[in-house]
RNA sequence: UCCGGUGUCGUCCAACGGCAGGACAACGGACUUUGAAUCCGUGAAUCAUGGUUCGAAUCCAUGCGCCGGAACCA
């Protein structure tokens, strides 16, 4: 774990998508525009876990702070607000941070750090005329602010004397005032077209324990009146943020001004992530774990952090995948796809070929002898012209008279073009034989057994003549086989735009997840470690799912399927 | 209706007054002991209307569409 690990991940080849904060970063650095530093920060809230639309603002603003020798990115949660935040949440998001490649240095900050530096500049702003304190209820306050035509109203209590103002926030941070009784507000203007300026909130009274500042604060930060200053503290110099927080601008730049900071963080904001197929609304994300439609925040189907890497994708390919998306100010959707294609790019280059028999049928080799068994030196990587330095490492594969194959690859009545298992047929076992079938046995109408028999000289494969033989599937010796349990997991959505119906629960994909209990896998896999990724040929990418391991079950979990060139011919 | 943001292949991102290009997806072919990968190829777009200009995706004007904004949330 390193800032080397996400250094080297732009994409192959040319140079990449469009990134337009990039540019202006640049651009700073060589005007002199930014100080003479570079310092950015990635600010979540520490009130639920991370998903795939936090990664792509955490690739940015790590990503910029890479684009200067000594560039720094700063992890700083912005915990104002305690009634939702914890520290398990803090440890999720750090751990989840960690795994995708980033490194935010020695430590990680706290806007709560902050809180008696903004009380003083609260004072300051108060002694200077510039904020209030405002007695009235809430719904007071929102009745005069005024709507997007009409403006707002000023407060009677506008124009109290320094002297009140300060005694009461004094009493509100003293705790000598209830909840709802007052709040601190700048003084704008309330009559701003822009309705962020109507003299907004910097406290409320919240009798409210903090996960870090336990019972010392009666009174805690807005948004807006932490995170400027936050970033002020920390000599940021490039704050990113998503698209909604254009019209907080505005304020941020009033705030940095109104109490005179030097060097003023610059906010600039950029399009957020949005998927199609893909829910990533944390209330949204809540009721699917709460309401059980999915068995945890780390479900392999969620588009959490903790839920793609348990379905096995690696931080590599969600970073090139941010790579290839750009940074922009379109608020548009992107293609899951180019996710997916992302997740198999990287998956093929690294995953060892194994096999697997998911839905086994048995293969009996007639002309096999009963008490005889092979064993073949498999690699686990394929040649690839396209690739200088291959791991050219193997492992014994055992091969009987007994086998099993995937039911799929069997068909009574071959359709055409159709190069697997049919009466007749001769395909070839990968790594082991030539095999024919001859006879199909069935009960009930169903097929239960292969009756085949082996070329005996194409031991390893190769056709003894050079014929033809089309079809190479997949095979695991029924005697050495061991169970394992997989689960199939596809799209959590079978609608493109979950949120935008009615109920988006209403478009869970019935098909995301199907649990297989008696796979039939190589030994070698016995010895998968957790979370060690395979692609299981022929039939998909898998990961050795890490909490049934550590629980001494063998259990795999489909990452995503390989490309199906045939699926789409049958299709026709 | 007010303020702000934004409109380029199906999707994402380029082109910054000078031949609209890349990636994913799609389609066709080659190769193949994974119907994978790899390789080659094809189709596909400037929101609309007017203006400026030798020349406009780009500049100007008007219109239209989409997104965000009136939390004691972030």
């Amino acid at each position: 774990m390193s800032k080397s690990d996400a250094k080297n991940d732009a994409p192959k080849g040319d140079e990449g998508p469009g990134n337009f904060i990039r540019d202006i970063v640049l651009d700073d650095l060589q005007t002199g525009k930014s100080y003479g530093r570079l310092v950015t920060r990635f600010p979540p809230e520490p009130n639920g876990y991370l998903h795939v639309g936090h990664a792509k603002a955490i690739c940015t603003a790590f990503g910029l702070a890479q684009l200067s020798e000594n560039g720094k990115c700063n992890l700083r949660f912005d915990d104002t607000n305690p009634e939702a935040e914890s520290t398990e949440f803090v440890e999720g998001i750090m751990r989840d941070v960690k795994w995708l490649g980033f490194d935010w240095g020695e430590k990680a900050y706290f806007a709560s750090e902050y809180f008696d530096q903004l009380y003083a500049w609260a004072v300051k702003l108060v002694e200077e005329g510039l904020a209030y304190v405002d007695t009235r209820s809430e719904g007071e306050i929102r009745d005069t602010r005024g709507d997007f035509h009409k403006p707002g109203v000023n407060s009677p209590f506008r124009d109290r004397s320094v002297e009140e103002n300060l005694a009461l926030l004094e009493q509100m941070k003293n705790g000598e005032l209830d909840e709802g009784s007052a709040v601190l507000r700048a003084k704008i203007d309330m009559a701003s077209t822009d309705v962020k300026l109507r003299d907004p909130l910097l406290y409320r009274i919240k009798k409210v324990p903090h996960h870090r500042t336990g019972d010392a604060w009666n009174i805690y930060p807005m948004y807006d009146w932490a995170h400027g200053q936050s970033d002020a503290i920390e000599g940021v110099t490039h704050s990113t943020c998503s698209l909604e927080f254009v019209n907080h601008r505005p304020l941020y730049n009033w705030f940095l001004k109104a109490i005179g900071i030097e060097e003023p963080p610059r906010q600039i904001e950029f399009g957020r992530l949005n998927l199609n197929y893909t829910i990533t609304s944390k209330r949204k994300l809540k009721q699917l774990v709460e309401d059980h439609h999915v068995e945890g925040w780390d479900d392999p189907r969620m588009p959490t952090i903790v839920g793609m890497r348990r379905r096995g994708f690696t931080p590599e390919s969600i970073r090139r995948f941010m790579n290839k998306i750009g940074v922009s100010k379109n608020d548009g959707v992107v293609d899951v796809g180019l996710l997916e294609h992302c997740l198999r790019d990287h998956l093929n280059d690294t995953s060892k070929r194994v096999m697997a028999v998911l839905r086994p049928l048995k293969v009996t080799i007639t002309n096999y002898p009963e008490d005889q068994e092979d064993s073949f030196d498999l690699r686990y990587f394929p040649p690839r012209r396209d690739i200088e330095v291959l791991d050219t490492s193997t492992r014994a594969v055992p091969f009987s008279r007994e086998i099993w194959v995937e039911r799929d690859d069997f068909m009574k009545e071959a359709p055409k073009k159709w190069w697997r298992l049919a009466p007749g047929k001769e395909v070839r076992l990968r790594g082991a034989a030539l095999i024919t079938v001859q006879d199909v046995v069935e009960e009930n109408g169903e097929v239960v057994e292969l009756r085949c028999t082996w070329d005996p000289e194409s031991r390893g494969g190769a056709a003894p003549d050079g014929r033809k033989v089309r079809g190479t599937i997949h095979w695991v010796s029924a005697k050495h086989a061991v169970d394992a349990k997989v689960r199939l997991y596809d799209r959590l959505f079978d609608h493109e735009n979950p949120a935008a119906a009615e109920n988006f629960l209403e478009h869970l994909n019935p098909a995301s997840l199907e649990v297989i209990d008696n796979a039939k896998v190589e030994p070698s896999l016995a010895n998968a470690s957790p979370e060690e990724r395979f692609q299981f040929q022929r039939t998909g990418f898998f990961v050795c799912d890490g909490p049934s391991k550590e629980a001494g079950e063998l259990v795999f979990n489909r990452t995503i399927t390989l490309k199906d060139a045939w699926a789409k011919l049958a299709k026709k």
